[in-house]
DNA sequence: TTGCAAAATGCAAGCGCTTACATTACGTTA
DNA sequence: TAACGTAATGTAAGCGCTTGCATTTTGCAA
């Protein structure tokens, strides 16, 4: 038989005596109050257990500091890892992170976007470029700054900060080449809807056919992402005809499952078949032998696309979507050396 | 210069020539408005690209179909799968999931809380019970639902969702007394404001407390949720006058570095030190050799949390707080046996 | 003490939406 | 065809908050 309805505005100003405005400038701008009004206002807001309404806040002041990300799902630790230092970031910035996972569908997505944006997000944190027209054509029409991050483009469609895909692909592959390996496997992840993964296939793909090494064959797989489906890819990929001395592998989770895979089959990696992975996440240590990946400086991305957020957000309407306000910025990732390539 | 301010319902009213409330009732209850005035209305919404204003909506509906969860961080993999658990069946029911993690610092927390109920969360997941009285009173003053998850207490001051932590380790003690170890090392996970981690270790110095083996000694560490606060720690426990013959981790993470750094110095695991874990989370399978450790069904926790709390939001203000509608649920982790542990 | 500018506070108009209630349109029945 | 019950639609009052502008208070110089 409690119940007595929760305080507004209104129940605190008349317990402090002062007016509703009062009371909104001594929370929101306290220097135009003066201390011992200020000091009133608080008790009565402590007395009665007040806490403001956001929706009603956003309504009348139509700014929310809030930011919205959609990430595809938070099973991943390089999202996980990235949104973490974001939204560190943010908090130093006033912001609120809010978070909504898509479960990599495109539909899914899109509603959320929506969702995050009707609810006041001032800004927005989006995971590659994929999406359709009609999603950036909605952002920008309603001058929300949304930054695409985990991919970089040198094009200036987007604000991306993130890190050519593609390119360290290419790069990891002329290191295998470099040590000796002709006949090679890729276990890509899903590509359908994900141009993370596209890129680095692409890149594998690109960097062997125009390649002055005429001996190097490829042959790819694609694994959802999942240690087991890395396995069975592996085993897969070995089972062809020409049986691959190295499996590049898109992400790390696929190359652990196929090593761990590998070695079940009572194949030694990586003396029999190196391994290589991408991201660089903790188990990429743990696993035996430990992996040779493609470092992605997670944290520094999540930190700096929300400085770039808080930035754009912060400019005036006219501003927000401005090239040199929405400045992309491109990670470099290098590859790190463990144990799980050598030459073949 | 574009830049014509968003659509409101005003516009889309003013657009298929009908009243703003007819708009409202073709959008959230179609049934209540003749199929060709609902065509009109939407297709004024598509053309104009409206989209509600959800602060306004839940400033006017006094609901808002949302929950709010806070947990501890991002970057642990546990609760990471339960979340994406959660927020599966939520949307099931036709709700979004709002999150936002709070590095473990209550004062945090706390804030995190209050915005979410200021967002007008209509009810919340909360991480354990630890946590001020006051913010358990805000929230029943508040009339707003909550469960307890990743902890279950047989009391009735909240709805636990979670499993007992204590017990589960009591168990773990008991078998590894079974296979005769008796100088025993725990490495516990930090207990200051975590009442996860202190169960688990309470219930292991309850239980080498009251065995009936006189020689069962106990020593314990704390360490951060690291791999290399874990190794670390493991490293110490060793350095020890009685060296153990048994490591039992607070979690999975901890249980892993601590083989790894074991390992590391030279030392065989299993042969001359067990290690056991806590959660089963993927990379227990991962490492060598792979680890023996408590399983918990975190996917199916989000489940039956979500199921809960929908639940408790569904019934009317009356009954939400009511014991039977917020039934608590208590799951039964079972111990996984790998390679990692076996007799001195 | 008086007068005045500046600082503090109050007033009230919305922000975009839902919904109780009033009004209008429609289809039936006598 | 008239009268009436019902379904469809419209009207308008808020929901709790911010903020431009009006009003009151304050501090200080003369």
């Amino acid at each position: 038989m409690r119940s007595r309805s929760v305080p507004t505005l209104l129940d605190v100003a008349t317990e402090a005596n002062v007016s509703t405005a009062t009371v909104s400038r001594s929370l929101n701008n306290p220097d135009a109050v003066v201390p011992r009004t200020r000091k009133r206002v608080l008790e009565a807001v402590s007395k009665l257990g007040y806490s403001p309404n956001f929706g009603a806040r956003a309504l009348a002041a139509r700014r929310t500091n809030t930011i919205g990300a959609v990430i595809p799902t938070m099973e991943n630790a390089i999202f996980a890892r990235g949104l973490q230092a974001f939204q560190e970031t943010l908090s130093l910035g006033g912001c609120t992170l809010l978070v909504a996972s898509s479960s990599y569908r495109p539909d899914v997505e899109e509603e959320q976007i929506r969702s995050l944006v009707a609810r006041g997000a001032d800004g927005l944190l989006l995971i590659g470029t994929h999406r359709s027209q009609k999603i950036y054509d909605f952002l920008t029409g309603r001058d929300i700054p949304y930054v695409v991050a985990w991919t970089y483009r040198p094009d200036a469609d987007h604000t991306y900060v993130g890190f050519d895909n593609r390119g360290a692909a290419i790069q990891m592959v002329h290191k295998v080449l470099a040590l000796g390996h002709r006949r090679i496997g890729m276990i890509a992840g899903l590509t359908a809807g994900n141009d993370r993964a596209r890129d680095r296939r692409s890149g594998v793909e690109e960097a062997i056919a125009t390649c002055d090494h005429p001996a190097a064959s490829l042959s790819v797989a694609e694994a959802e992402y999942s240690y087991d489906a890395g396995g069975d890819a592996a085993e897969r990929l070995m089972d062809g005809a020409e049986r691959p001395t190295v499996l590049i592998c898109g992400n790390d989770i696929l190359a652990v499952g196929a090593i761990k895979r590998l070695k079940k089959l009572g194949l030694q990696v990586p003396q029999q078949v190196s391994v290589t992975g991408f991201d660089d996440i903790e188990v990429a240590t743990i696993v035996e032998p430990s992996l040779t990946t493609v470092h992605v400086p997670h944290r520094d991305m999540g930190g700096i696309a929300a400085k770039t957020l808080l930035r754009m957000i912060s400019g005036d309407a006219a501003k927000r979507t401005d090239v040199s306000t929405g400045k992309s910025h491109q990670l470099m990732p290098d590859i790190v050396d463990r144990e799980s390539l050598v030459a073949p």
